[in-house]
DNA sequence: TTTTAGGTAGACCGATCGGTATAGATAACA
DNA sequence: TGTTATCTATACCGATCGGTCTACCTAAAA
């Protein structure tokens, strides 16, 4: 019971502190959400900001692991995981309930370096970075370090610019440029195809989706 | 001299809201630090979030104007421009007073997209893009639309990692990378000097070319 | 059965929130 | 000189903020 009713809690503020903010979330409204008194809250948590990093926590888990699983459920090739990982941001922006990262959203409310809030949201980056330097590190990149920080910053302008226009299309965009990072990193040729005729690897998305479809964007 | 005190209540808005927020940021706090009146406030501004967007134009104005002289005394050929962006932005982020982008902050904060902040940042991001476009043309990019909108994406990115993780060098990593983007939107072969002599990575122009067709887009 | 731990509801705290009302000071202009 | 408009200071409003305290309930362990 104890466990279950504090796991409710930290979702429901998870929830409500993406969707509405930080600041304007009052701990009124988590109670009342998740139906827990506020005793109970402050029981298990010594004040909002710990609940606040209970929530991203939670939230930081459950992203990397919806990534990761979605972008190794999408293609074995590394080159193409890379990609696949455009095709996860664009499902992702074209959620009714996306409103950006949770992350870069905690460092806007909280800027200060040292507030371990902002703190959090930097390990949160951190981690996302590593994991795409294990992908560029397959993919056989020359500075796998280096590429997975290119990809990294088309990853979070991509988030920041679906959740201010409100357009998931961008996903399309930065895929595009991630293809060409990305043989520019592999240090291949313009002409040459990405990976021949292999048919070890299957298409990151739907195979109907060509290259072209996929680099449309809105005017 | 009701426009100076007007003049001088805005500029200390922007920037108590630019470095603790606007949900963070009490009224009050703003009128101490101006030293201006409560009533005065409101004669001028029908409420907060009046003040909040009267902030965002002037940010909006300051940035941009800011932006385009920097980068416009720093190169004279158009391409250089596009990468003297990256050299203004390691500028801006290793100011003292640097806490990311104000208008992400904002968009972070406002998450409705219907919300009018939330609208005066998204048309802040889209007056940026256009310069990023105009810099395109006169580079002479086949698609700069959609090398504005990639480069666009590496500056987002930059902002939110700079801001995240508190190092400003971030920047040159994405002017690495928007040299790469830009080498590819304008037809050359990737990592060669412009005036290089080798041909030999260079394949027969109107060939199947795999980059250059993912960056044809309709216009 | 009694103890004990963790849950509940809700009153309560001082502080602050955005915003209003009142009354007086200042200064330009007719 | 009197009018008018704008600023000032301050008290005030109801609501909400994060957080504490009391008192009662419930269920498992001793």
């Amino acid at each position: 019971m104890p466990a279950s009713r504090c796991e409710h809690l930290v979702e429901s503020a998870a929830e409500l502190f993406y969707r509405d903010g930080f600041n304007a979330t009052g701990i009124d409204k988590i109670l009342r959400d998740a139906g827990v008194a506020k005793m109970t809250l402050y029981r298990h948590f010594c004040s909002k900001d710990d609940l606040i990093l209970a929530a991203l926590r939670r939230k930081d888990e459950r992203f990397r692991n919806w990534l990761v699983r979605t972008v190794e459920g999408s293609a074995n090739d590394p080159r193409q995981r890379l990609l696949a990982v455009f095709d996860a941001l664009e499902q992702w922006f074209s959620a009714p309930d996306f409103h950006g990262c949770m992350f870069i959203n905690a460092a806007a409310e909280f800027g200060d370096l040292a507030d371990p809030v902002h703190a959090a949201a930097a390990e949160h980056k951190r981690l996302v970075r590593n994991y795409l330097e294990t992908l560029a590190v397959a993919a056989g990149a020359k500075k796998p370090r280096q590429l997975a920080q290119q990809i990294n910053l088309l990853v979070d302008g991509a988030v920041v610019t679906a959740h201010v226009s409100g357009d998931p299309s961008v996903a399309k965009t930065a895929r595009a440029a991630a293809e060409v990072l990305i043989e520019a990193a592999l240090g291949r040729v313009e002409g040459e195809a990405p990976s021949g005729g292999s048919s070890l690897m299957k298409p990151p998305r739907g195979s109907a989706q060509t290259r072209e479809s996929a680099l449309r964007q809105k005017s």
